[in-house]
DNA sequence: CTGATCTTGCACACCGATGTGCAAGATCGG
DNA sequence: CCGATCTTGCACATCGGTGTGCAAGATCAG
């Protein structure tokens, strides 16, 4: 950058320990958030010491596991939108589902906790997608019509961290997941169980491997 | 108790300091779950020391505090049942509300932290009957039966959960809360939006000042 | 091989919190 | 008023965590 270049390439395993760094938060911190840096820094193999050669602090650590997965949620959300919005709601489940699900126990800690305002940019965006469906789908008559859009997009949402909490206590399966999450999404906004079901019944596709209407 | 009674009564501030430890630390926690013993002690006017002329710990305070809630809610729980188990879901959803609303933002970390084995012998019953409810409901076709009824039952309560959030950031006002849970509950049984209105319209009292149907 | 780069192991300072000991003081009961 | 009871203020120990400094060693690039 400035006056004095590298004399020399960085070692190769400099970037690969700080990849074991990442990796080994995001395991420990799923199972525990209020995991140790120390308990993390012996996870990838190395020491609470050592992890000062790669970063700053242990928050510099968190906030760049954070804007990873913001990215991919994001990058996710971007890739498909369905013209009805209840369709959209179910899609949009599935979509963020698919991203979170192997992060689950440190979803609700990164966005309710300090960290928020960092990955602000990608939730605002979702969130007035669910707004927009939940009073486009209330204007139709196919989605609650006696709460505020913005409540029941909060609802929904809410009900996607249920689903959250629940599949990391019962250890539910991806595609249990997804059904799940846009079971539940659904019902907050106002769909019988029936209407749900058939929904998805019409659409398979929100269950399948991979499926980019 | 054993040989040596009292000399004398214990000074009547004891007893009114001891209350107003409790009543700070609910304030206290209810604002911030993780504040310290200091906090508490000097919004009830005293300070961290005298604390443990009452209280041999910090977890013993924060007991008693959770075994009274735990036993106001019990209390409520037992006065009143419905035989339509939909009515029931509704009617339990008031009832658990009207004693945790004041404590909103304290409910789920005392739900979800350490405190839980304390009070599962109230949250046990409760559970159980929704799940009861919930499979009673399958069989009559009022309520879902897409997914197992224990799974429901979580549904359901976290459902409230998200109500008590969203409560607490939007400073619902109590009867809006109370519709506010009885319908995500519904809506997590899986009764569309009308269904559940039209339950709200047929049982008005649900939403009453003082009602024990 | 040489030397830069990275890791380690120790040391330390710092922070915020809980829990105790003890003496002096304030407060209330009889 | 006397004395038990409660509160205070101080010091201290303990614990677990973060962040730094420094020297010695391991590791890898050229």
């Amino acid at each position: 950058m400035t006056t004095a270049a590298r004399a020399r390439a960085p070692r190769r395993d400099a970037a690969s320990n700080r990849e074991a760094l990442l990796e080994a938060a995001r395991t420990i911190l799923n199972r525990d958030p209020e995991a140790s840096l120390d308990t993390i820094a012996v996870t990838a193999g190395l020491t609470r010491r050592a992890v000062y050669g790669h970063f700053p602090s242990r928050n510099t650590l968190l906030a760049e596991l954070a804007d990873r997965g913001a990215a991919r949620v994001a990058a996710a959300v971007d890739s498909a939108r369905a013209e009805d919005p209840v369709l959209d709601i179910a899609l949009l489940g599935r979509l963020v589902w698919d991203e979170v699900e192997h992060v689950r126990a440190m979803t609700r800690v990164v966005v309710h906790g300090p960290l928020r305002e960092r990955i602000g940019p990608v939730l605002g965006p979702i969130h007035e997608r669910l707004v927009t469906d939940a009073e486009h789908a209330a204007r139709l008559g196919s989605g609650r019509d006696d709460l505020p859009a913005e409540l029941v997009a909060r609802l929904i949402e809410g009900a996607a961290f249920t689903v959250l909490d629940e599949s990391a206590r019962a250890d539910l399966s991806r595609t249990e997941g997804r059904r799940l999450v846009i079971l539940a999404g659904l019902g907050a906004l106002g769909l019988s169980w029936r209407e749900a079901h058939a929904l998805l019944e019409a659409n398979r596709t929100l269950l399948d491997a991979e499926a980019h209407p």
